[in-house]
DNA sequence: CCAATGCTTCGATCGTCATCGAAGCTTTCT
DNA sequence: AGAAAGCTTCGATGACGATCGAAGCATTGG
């Protein structure tokens, strides 16, 4: 007879992520883009059949949300918060030595710069988010992360249209707890915006099929020029 | 044959938490100290034998740490990271509807002043933290958070001595997700000598056998006197 | 030195769940 | 309408692991 317990119950989100495939497919989700049932299951390395009755659980338990589309079926993750979740589960593992069996090929590069669900994460993102404040374009206070009014005007310059972030129902500006470099980087509509406006400049694009984010020489370049470490 | 993953293995972290047993000992090693085996064995409501089996996977993952005392041997978490992964997973749960069966009666309690890890959590913790930060005692900049002077000083004068925390290796000032108030609150060595500093000028003390912190009547107007709303 | 306490190890049992083949359902394309 | 694509459901198999009784090992106390 186990004592009556109170709050939130951990197990049931933790045995989700627990079997590998399953892990498997949230992190691919974390790449941001809505996936297909069969793209998840090679991503998992199961056949079609194993991924659905996994996805099936994975909808049950909240974690992901389907689209249908035609004769598709996109599977994404329910909200950035679950990705922050898994960022921060990373960092643990790799604190406790989890680390899987081969660095691989992809590994020097998902470390330098990839997508956190819609935002830069790795090296990149970080030395974005530490640019931004140290200039003083960002400032936390009150428990908040918030443009300044210099913020706004640079954010503004760069051809992001503040308003209509302010539109949506998601916060402006959060921060993200960084697997890789153990530091914050920009989450939120600011930081998903950020990484679009570069996409769409050319800086950088997304690998398709990874996380990867490849920024091109030049984009490097105005990347560090826009965003100086000092 | 799975596909070549790269990171950290997620499901190794998850898959230990992922056990109701484990995730009860876990959630009863958030309140800071360290538990015998047979204390946890209670908390998870298993026997002797299969607790011990439990706490040496868990120990094996490196998600706790065991001290010899004696015929003693006292479990705790390896680091308050830990804590804040488990809290960040409670906020998930209580977002995507898996609360407990009943709410409990304990659990008014809990969310009004718990501790996490070392600190002081709930919407005591919340308030804590949003007064150091509105009255600029605390600062985050750079991605850091800081005592500014006047922090410094404030902090001093209630009995804290900074120098002997500064000396150790842990940062001092920390930010923990909230799973009950969904705000951050004060963690870090910091974090916890504000708690410890409360508890020795008998404004709160701690619930015996679980998370609960317990004003005083006299406390609880004290605290609100030292850490105003505005 | 013997008994009691605290915990671990062994062994056996039982459930649960991941997995995949095969069949069924729905949508799209021609 | 027929065929193909995408996915789910059904059913069977197999494996892992949670659980506890019983025995074993260490430490403490008389």
């Amino acid at each position: 007879m186990a004592a009556m317990k109170t709050g939130p119950d951990i197990s049931l989100i933790a045995s989700l992520v627990g079997d590998p495939a399953r892990a498997n497919m949230l992190t691919a989700l974390m790449g941001g883009r809505a996936l297909s049932a069969g793209e998840l299951a090679a991503e998992a390395g199961v056949t079609l059949q194993t991924a659905s009755s996994h996805l099936a659980k994975l909808q049950a338990g909240g974690l992901v949300a389907v689209e249908k589309q035609g004769r598709h079926r996109y599977f994404r993750l329910t909200g950035p918060d679950i990705a922050a979740m898994l960022e921060s589960m990373m960092g643990l593992a790799a604190r406790v030595g989890h680390i899987r069996r081969q660095p691989g090929p992809k590994d020097p590069a998902l470390r330098h710069a990839r997508i956190c669900y819609d935002h830069l994460a790795g090296d990149q993102g970080v030395r974005l988010f530490d640019s931004l404040t140290r200039r003083r374009l960002l400032r936390s206070s009150d428990g908040r992360l918030d443009l300044t009014a210099a913020g706004e005007k640079f954010v503004a310059e760069f051809g992001i249209d503040l308003a209509a972030l302010a539109a949506t129902r998601r916060p402006l500006c959060r921060t993200c707890l960084d697997w890789s470099e153990r530091r914050s980087h920009l989450a939120g509509a600011l930081g998903a915006a950020l990484l679009a406006r570069m996409v769409t400049l050319g800086w950088a694009r997304r690998d398709a099929g990874s996380r990867v984010v490849a920024f091109s020489r030049s984009g490097q370049n105005r990347f560090d020029r826009t965003f100086p470490a000092r």
